[in-house]
DNA sequence: CATATGTCCTGAGAGC
DNA sequence: TGCTCTCAGGACATAT
């Protein structure tokens, strides 16, 4: 479920690593199939051993640790995969620790309970080259001119389009329905029939949903997965509109009700009464013209 | 080329 | 109670 405001929250916890060398990076002994871990884990260890850690950054949902020697170590947590500077949940889904020396914190975990996440080492410049080229802007920074360019001709349904990594980079299906939700635009709109205007609101909702998220240290839902990195939860769960509120009153015309439908065999969650195909519902003006999240 | 579908994974919760 | 089944959705491989 780490999306973008997830791993910043991710990656802003982790700074403190920011300076510290790396003692030896290990696989704790699991009895779960390991992850995914390229190169593997004595060549990971062996190149990386030494190496100060010169910043910690983020493309999208993925989480960078820059090194002295410009090699690049990529997280991606994916379903349920955290970065902690403190003891994990369970043992058993320890997937892979990095000692740390000369620093406040000795230790930066990997735990990932479904063991989907991926853990990569990159020589200097080749993130950039391969995986980070095919990589969109980043949705904190995205205009209403990129996704029109980038998904203007598009035939894929709006909701489906958002989760397109190479379009925009950082949002996944939670925050694809907060933020068509905040732009008060259906999600099964076609994109390229789309209004200069829709792309406006949609580009506008997304800084806001995200930033606001980001405030709120991301969403810990009722699974109880997502920690920040020192284990504590994040708070956007309680701004959420729409996102696993089926059959509630919309918050904000007070009709609805929240539906819940299909698409790309991923849940979504909308308002059918103020997310409209075309036109504005006057709130959704009112909201996005004061910056505000609602 | 663009778009659609299948795959991996685990544990929570539903239903019987 | 205890079993089986479905579902959650990241990114990528494969199919259309």
């Amino acid at each position: 479920m780490p999306e973008l405001p997830e791993v910043e929250t991710m990656r802003r916890g982790v700074l403190p690593t920011v300076g510290s060398r790396i003692v030896a990076i290990e696989r704790p002994p699991c009895l779960r199939k390991p992850i995914s871990i390229r190169p593997r884990i004595d060549a990971l260890d062996r190149r990386t051993r030494g190496r100060r850690v010169e910043a910690i950054g983020r493309r999208g949902k993925r989480l960078l640790l820059a090194l002295d020697d410009q090699q690049l170590i990529v997280i991606e947590p994916r379903m349920t995969g955290l970065v902690l500077l403190v003891d994990p949940p369970t043992k058993e889904h320890l997937r892979l620790r990095i000692q740390l020396s000369g620093g406040p914190v000795t230790e930066l975990l990997f735990w990932d309970r479904r063991g989907l996440g991926t853990v990569r080492l990159f020589a200097p410049g080749e993130f950039d080259a391969t995986v980070g080229d095919r990589l969109g802007v980043d949705a904190l920074e995205v205009t209403a001119d990129e996704l029109k360019r980038k998904l203007g001709e598009s035939r894929r349904e709006v909701k489906v389009a958002l989760l397109d990594q190479s379009a925009v980079a950082g949002i996944g299906n939670l925050y694809a329905a907060e933020i068509l939700f905040l732009a008060g635009v259906d999600p099964r709109c076609h994109c390229n029939i789309l209004t200069r205007s829709q792309w406006q609101r949609i580009a506008k909702a997304t800084g806001i949903v995200l930033q606001k998220a980001i405030e709120n240290e991301g969403s810990t839902l009722s699974d109880g997965t997502y920690r920040n990195a020192l284990n504590g939860e994040g708070s956007y769960q309680n701004h959420h509109r729409v996102y696993d509120r089926a059959g509630n009153h919309c918050p904000r015309c007070g009709r609805g009700p929240i539906r819940r439908i299909v698409q790309a065999q991923r849940s979504t969650f909308f308002c059918p009464s103020c997310q409209r195909k075309r036109g504005v519902h006057p709130r959704v003006a009112t909201a996005l013209s004061e910056q505000s999240d609602f």
